[in-house]
RNA sequence: GGCGAGGUAGCUCAGUCGGUUAGAGCACUGGCUUCAUAAGCCAGGUGUCGCGGGUUCGAGUCCCGCCCUCGCUACCA
């Protein structure tokens, strides 16, 4: 049995998240980790906000509002919307109150400096007075001195494509407060990837199975790479080191070098909660941890290459990722999802009115695992109308209230001969039968949702062959043997259902009459004859209800009309 | 510009090391059934596998060229 420690990207602490990042980092990472538990793993699921950055600081002021007061309150939105998910870490935290993170990241550089991946650099960036800050790229605006195209960013011209340097562009300035920049010295501290690649990260790298689209984007990056600022001039951030400054003030490390090291700092402040201070040791720092993040492919640098340069680098026997199981970007109805244009599905008003559970199978049934995919109120419809209401839930139905009506409300009765022929016919002859948790173990999430279903369509065929319904009247022992097997079918059909959808999952398992969590039992063994039934004969059905409600088609029509309508302002 | 991914049925997509008549779901049509949430089951596909070449006994799959779509391009998360 191995360890495995989770981790879903960090959001950052400066805008609403939407479904995208959901079906993107957080809801894969949630199924799987809660597939692990079932399977007896020791498992930890880590996440928090990520709250430092020069963003944060803009928008903040921008406010009038502190910056811990700023983030503190994305912390609580985003923690909001992973509990109406159902996503469940073990530690929510954030970068800028987590205890130790700021001794952590600190140690981080200090290691790294000692080991000599990191240089020290002055180059000239352009000054801000009035702003007193030093301006990131994207925040100086100039003439292009290639095309003449004004304004230009400083990072790139959107006129001619060319890629700049915001120090050469013609009339530069603030975007914040539109005076004219000025270059000034400064110096600062520079991961050397280079060196941390030949030294180890490469053929790391290179010796590890990847997500094609992880391979892809980092063998690329790997081939010409340079040393990576990690500090800046700002005030809000981990401080550098004391000892680094040489009497410079005001440096603090770059959001991206502390950010990662979160989920090590944040790992440590649950065990410290759980009363032992070091325990993070044996998550980070054991070779039998296998260390999996679940992020979206903008994260792919940081999680593959990056944030390994740094766990490796500092020479303290920590673990390198495992898996990046990154995925692509999950689009709506056709566009990008957009705080600023309006092109979102309102969280609030979409749990009011949907059902949180049947989202998450959607979410997972379309996830963009592979290519970008998008999420649409007609396939939103057809998943929860065809899967999970039609071939799912009327499954139930039509088996547990035929046997309230006809058998006591118990799980009928059956004796060996038959569970035998049953056996056969069920698990042989209705239908291929997959193991849904052998594809989620693999990060195939669509693959997962969709043999789930299938599982659960062998079950109607089983029932329509066998027709309880005829056996009724000139057989009531074998009508009674094929319900019970439907039954038992149906327990089966409820722990597969619960990394995906726990709650239904419980519903379920409570409407079979039986006591406890659902995941009591653990992750079920792919089906064998004679070895599969679980149930007593005679156990009392608990209160049959549907397990999904429909959509009808008004309802969808009406939710894309204000879609478009949000849009247009 | 560079890099990457993709272009397969009306729609969404799956197709592993090249190997039978190219598959699934949805939608649609017909039949069966009546236990069930008007649910279920069975049956139904003439698809230039983006275009053009090439390699091969054999190409959706490998190679070359082209067209189209999208994303990324690491300093802004």
């Amino acid at each position: 049995m191995s360890r495995y420690l989770v981790t879903s990207a960090l959001p950052y602490a400066n805008g609403p998240i939407h479904f995208g990042h959901v079906a993107g980092a957080y809801l894969p990472a949630d199924v799987y980790v809660r597939l692990l538990r079932m399977q007896g793993e020791d498992v930890l699921f880590v996440c928090g906000a990520d709250e430092h950055g020069a963003a944060i600081t803009i928008n903040a002021e921008q406010e009038g509002v502190d910056y811990p007061s700023y983030v503190a309150r994305w912390r609580a939105e985003f923690k909001r919307t992973f509990d109406r998910f159902g996503i469940e870490f073990d530690v929510w935290s954030g970068t800028s109150v987590c205890p130790r993170h700021a001794e952590f990241s600190q140690e981080f550089f200090r290691r790294l400096a000692a080991n000599g991946y990191l240089q020290k650099r002055t180059t000239e960036q352009l000054y801000c007075v009035h702003d007193a800050m030093f301006l990131p790229d994207r925040y100086v605006l100039g003439t292009c001195p290639k095309c003449g195209h004004a304004p230009a960013r400083g990072d790139e011209c959107p006129s001619c494509g060319s890629w700049l340097d915001a120090a050469k562009l013609r009339e530069p300035s603030c975007k914040l407060c539109g005076n004219a920049p000025e270059l000034r010295e400064t110096t600062h501290w520079y991961l050397d990837l280079p060196k941390l690649r030949d030294a180890h990260i490469g053929t790391w790298f290179a010796e590890h199975e990847w997500k094609s689209n992880v391979r892809g984007f980092i063998g690329n990056m790997l081939e010409d790479l340079q040393p990576r600022p990690i500090t800046r001039d700002m005030k809000w951030g981990v401080p550098v080191p004391a000892e680094f400054l040489e009497g410079e003030e005001g440096k603090v490390l770059y959001v991206w070098f502390d950010a990662p090291i979160g989920y090590v700092s944040m790992t440590a402040e649950l065990c410290a909660a759980r009363g032992d201070a070091e325990g993070w040791r044996r998550w980070w720092q054991d070779p039998d941890t296998r260390l999996v993040h679940f992020i979206g492919k903008d994260n792919i640098p940081f999680h593959a290459l990056v944030f390994p340069s740094m766990l490796w680098g500092v020479q303290q026997d920590y673990v390198l990722p495992w898996a990046v199981p990154a995925n692509e970007f999950y689009n709506l109805q056709g566009r990008k999802f957009s705080t600023s244009a309006n092109w979102t599905l309102p969280l609030d008003e979409f749990f009011e009115s949907y059902d949180a559970e049947a989202a998450r199978f959607h979410l997972i049934a379309s996830m963009p695992e592979t290519a970008d995919s998008e999420f649409t109120w007609g396939d939103f419809q057809s998943t929860v109308n065809a899967s999970l209401a039609d071939t799912i839930g009327n499954l139930a139905t039509r088996v547990l209230r035929f046997i309230d009506k006809h058998f006591e409300g118990k799980v009928p009765s059956i004796d060996a001969a038959t569970c035998v022929e049953l056996d056969r016919v069920l698990l042989e002859e209705c239908g291929a039968i997959g193991d849904p948790g052998a594809h989620v173990r693999e990060f195939r999430f669509r693959r997962a949702a969709e043999t789930f279903v299938a599982n659960a369509a062998v079950a109607n065929v089983f029932v329509d062959r066998l027709a309880p319904w005829a056996l009724r009247k000139t057989d009531p022992e074998r009508c009674a043997a094929v319900l019970n097997t439907a039954c038992e079918w149906l327990a089966l059909l409820a722990r597969w259902m619960a990394p995906f959808m726990p709650h239904k999952a419980q519903r379920l398992w409570a409407m079979l009459g039986q006591a406890g969590p659902v995941t009591a039992p653990g992750w079920p063994q792919p089906p064998r004859p004679g070895a599969w039934r679980t149930l007593p004969c005679g156990t009392p059905l608990g209160e049959v209800e549907g397990l999904f409600a429909k959509l009808d088609d008004e309802r969808i029509a009406g939710e894309v009309a204000a879609l478009e309508a949000r849009a247009q302002g």
